[in-house]
RNA sequence: GGCGGCGUAGCCAAGUGGACGAAGGCAACGGUUUGCAAAACCGUCAUACGGGGGUUCGAAUCCCCCCGCCGCCUCCA
């Protein structure tokens, strides 16, 4: 498998450091608010990610952060944090805003069929773990305290903007922000804060304060998956300087190098072209979309089935064409399930072994999914046009199955229609026998106005929703 | 101002020098099948890859210019 390494900024092989088991970090949420439809990308694609190595056979363990303290609103160290904000825009204290979205979030991420991360570190959990990597790193040398407030310095780590591409002089000719004269450094960025505005506070060494905005990934990451990982992914935007950061912090800790093997980041998300802002009226939640109507496994199918590393144009049209993409895959199950020839097909395994082949071939190149899609498609094709017995069925029937294992967009309860609606499929299927198809076709219109689609089959009569 | 990316049919989207006479999905239109439908299958649907130059035996793929959109340069997935 190929997976490409934003560090590097080419394709490499994946190899993980110990052999047949992966750990990951995705940067999760900030909850002091919905998650968009934008942030859900990047969520999606770490859940392909990780079911994408568990079908290769890896083991992983994953590790989703929630961060829970504030971080400033505006640019510069200073102003309202997020969660203040929120928290006094909703009347709320900040922990109740933080319980609050941290438990939209986990029903959001079942509702996308999201698997569950081994753990969801909260960021205001690990403040002693914090604490305890800024003690290292002003140990080693890397920080530097100044009127109870805490800072990096940037210049002791000459690996400082490798991941970003940055340079500090190029970052120093595009500075935006006034000098902290605290500061050695314009680039050199706060680990501990000061500020009796913040509305969350813990008793430190320097005082009491807050921790800086990235030192919890350094901790959480390093708490759960040890001093060197495998994979670290979040939005192209963490490139710079949220993961930057992390990796001075991390690797100027412990001293080994590197602390993430390989980083992973996805494109932003467009809606009709256009980047999503209030002003534009194109600013969507799960649930804004889920309240029109939209089914959330079209969502998830729209936003895995686009190459994690394109801009994603995300529209309405997209996810019904997402949701019938679904259905297609959905009645080729359905048939798989009524087969009943009595003889094997030679032809099967030819067909199932061309899709298997360029659904991994997909996925191996750097999760290709648009390309392993295209495989899978071409082999519903191909197994449609075969006349099956029952066990070729369930042969097939297994290797989507299997791929869907890593697309997570077929499963779903198994519904059931009440007792009337029976009542009528049974009193139609009565008519077409008697040759009525007056009376059938009006019953069929009858429950189409209420949903259930009927086809008729060799078979017998099956129904599905509309 | 500096750095990076994208622009492929009505829509979404792979492909990044030769098997492209451009995957796949959705939509649309014809046909087979069906009592009629649906599903399924077959066929049609980009002489064309934002526009203009150039390199090459050969370019959607490389180079230059232009247009549009997007990201980063200490809030952001």
């Amino acid at each position: 498998m190929k997976v490409f390494n934003t560090y590097t900024r080419r394709k490499e092989e994946f190899i993980p450091v110990a052999p047949g088991c992966v750990r990951m970090y995705n940067c999760g949420p900030t909850v002091y608010n919905y998650a968009t439809i934008g942030n859900f990308r990047a969520y999606v694609f770490a859940d392909v990610l990780r079911r994408t190595l568990e079908y290769f056979g890896y083991a992983v363990t994953q590790v989703v952060n929630i961060t829970d303290v504030g971080h400033m609103t505006s640019d510069a160290d200073e102003g309202e944090d997020k969660m203040a904000k929120a928290a006094r825009e909703q009347k709320k204290d900040p922990w109740q805003v933080a319980a609050f979205y941290t438990e939209a979030f986990f029903r959001d991420i079942a509702a996308l069929n999201i698997r569950p991360a081994q753990e969801y570190p909260r960021a205001t959990a690990h403040v002693p773990e914090m604490i305890a990597i800024i003690e290292r790193l002003i140990a080693q040398g890397h920080a530097y305290v100044v009127n109870g407030n805490v800072y990096y310095d940037v210049s002791t780590f000459p690996g400082y903007g490798a991941l970003s591409g940055n340079t500090l002089d190029q970052l120093n000719a595009g500075a935006r922000i006034e000098i902290n004269p605290e500061k050695r450094h314009p680039q050199d960025f706060a680990l501990w804060k000061q500020d009796a505005r913040h509305v969350m506070q813990w008793d430190s060494p320097w005082g009491r304060g807050f921790p800086g905005w990235h030192i919890e990934c350094s901790a959480m990451s390093v708490k759960y998956l040890g001093e060197q990982f495998d994979i670290h992914t979040g939005g192209e935007d963490n490139i710079f300087p949220h993961h930057e950061c992390e990796i001075a912090q991390t690797e100027g800790a412990t001293g080994k190098r590197p602390w993430v093997k390989y980083w992973m980041h996805t494109r932003f998300l467009l809606v009709n072209g256009q980047k999503m802002s209030k002003s534009l009226g194109n600013f969507f939640t799960l649930r804004d979309l889920t309240e029109k109507g939209l089914d959330p496994m079209a969502i998830r199918y729209v936003l895995m089935s686009t190459h994690y590393r394109q801009p994603l144009n995300f529209t309405l049209e997209s996810v019904e064409a997402g949701r019938e993409a679904i259905r297609r895959l959905k009645d080729f199950r359905t048939r798989l399930g009524e087969a009943s020839a009595a003889q094997d097909n030679p032809a099967l395994e030819e067909a199932l072994e061309a899709g298997r082949r360029g659904f991994e071939a997909g996925l191996s190149d750097d999760l290709n999914t648009s390309a392993a899609l295209a495989a899978l498609y071409d082999m519903v094709r191909e197994v449609n046009k075969l006349t099956l017995s029952r066990a070729d069925a369930q042969r097939a029937l297994a290797l989507l199955e299997r791929f869907d294992s890593v697309m997570g967009v077929l499963s779903g309860s198994e519904e059931s229609l009440d007792a009337e609606i029976e009542r009528l499929i049974q009193e139609r299927l009565d008519a077409r026998k008697r040759r009525d198809f007056k009376t059938s076709d009006r019953i069929r219109d009858d429950l189409k106005a209420r949903g259930i689609l009927l086809e008729d089959s060799a078979g017998g009569t099956r129904w599905k929703r509309a």
